[in-house]
DNA sequence: GTCTCACGTGAGAACGTATCGAATGCGGGC
DNA sequence: GCCCGCATTCGATACGTTCTCACGTGAGAC
């Protein structure tokens, strides 16, 4: 086992595991940790009647305000046969409605209800305990410091160099 | 503006734009990361000829040795069903063989080729520069921070309290 | 004999891609 | 200046693929 290994890279291989220190441990870590995040987060919103993908459409709306269905996929994440499917829904849920642009008849401005706003808002009080567990091994500081790090991982500067 | 929030949290609500403090901050970051380095990992092995579910599924393999397709869903995040395909996939790659077990005739072990595990190595050839750039807006030592922040929030101490 | 376990298969939902239909804006021809 | 094709764009739909959950079959444990 000592002699197999003569010129390996300083990076390893990767396991999958903690301490992995290959090119794929990041993106290995990444999905872990999504994985987490989005189970605790859509345990947190089931009881509203909602899944994450019809949450992030309503995170968009309610921050942006109004918007065309061609800017919002895009923003979400998405494409447009998706945010079809999630706007339907949220339509039928009377969380979200689809409104005609005066100047163009193609276009289909989507817009939230004040129902829907009333369900953001409580989105939040549930997921604020939830939130404070996921990063409950964290030392004070650290969380911030990890949203830093994502942040710019995430959104590199310049698009994508 | 200063008369609508006369008792807003301190963590403000979701706008799944850099800066955001809400606690659904992280997951948004955690999904947009993973989403931005599992495009660059699936581009880096596309030459290869496979996919991340099959990679993935390598990696377990090469780095705990054959083992049993029911082990193999947990290990890899994935679904016994999912893992079915993807071993399919293997073994019709010759990436991987199934194995008959000399005790038990239900269980079939999945053990890596060295076909496998060539192409193995290979990928981390290929995603080493690919893996550098995704960092590239990081300082140094940074990196290796955000590894150590993520693997205590993906892997909580107890399992999962 | 009965219970449990592992593998495999099937049905259903979700996701992404390709395509269609409607509407707008543009440019050439009259 | 007005009208008629043409490319573009947006919304919506159809199709193939992938993932998830539930069930069936064969093998081992008690």
């Amino acid at each position: 086992m000592s002699s197999d290994a003569p010129h390996r890279t300083a990076t390893g291989r990767a396991t999958g595991r903690p301490g992995d220190a290959s090119p794929f441990a990041l993106g290995l870590l990444l999905r872990q940790a999504h994985w987490r995040a989005a189970t605790v987060m859509t345990e947190a919103i089931r009881p509203l009647g909602i899944e994450l993908r019809h949450f992030s459409v309503l995170i968009v709306l309610a921050d942006r305000g109004p918007m065309v269905q061609r800017d919002l996929a895009p923003a979400t994440g998405s494409d447009k046969a998706g945010i079809m499917r999630v706007v339907d829904d949220l339509e039928r849920k009377g969380l979200a409605v689809r409104k005609a642009v005066p100047g163009d008849r193609r276009v289909r401005k989507v817009e939230i209800t004040p129902q829907g706003l009333e369900l953001f808002h409580a989105a939040h009080v549930a997921a604020e305990p939830m939130a404070a567990r996921l990063v409950a091994d964290l030392e004070p500081g650290e969380a911030e410091l990890l949203r830093d790090l994502l942040t710019r991982l995430a959104y590199p500067a310049g698009g994508d160099a």
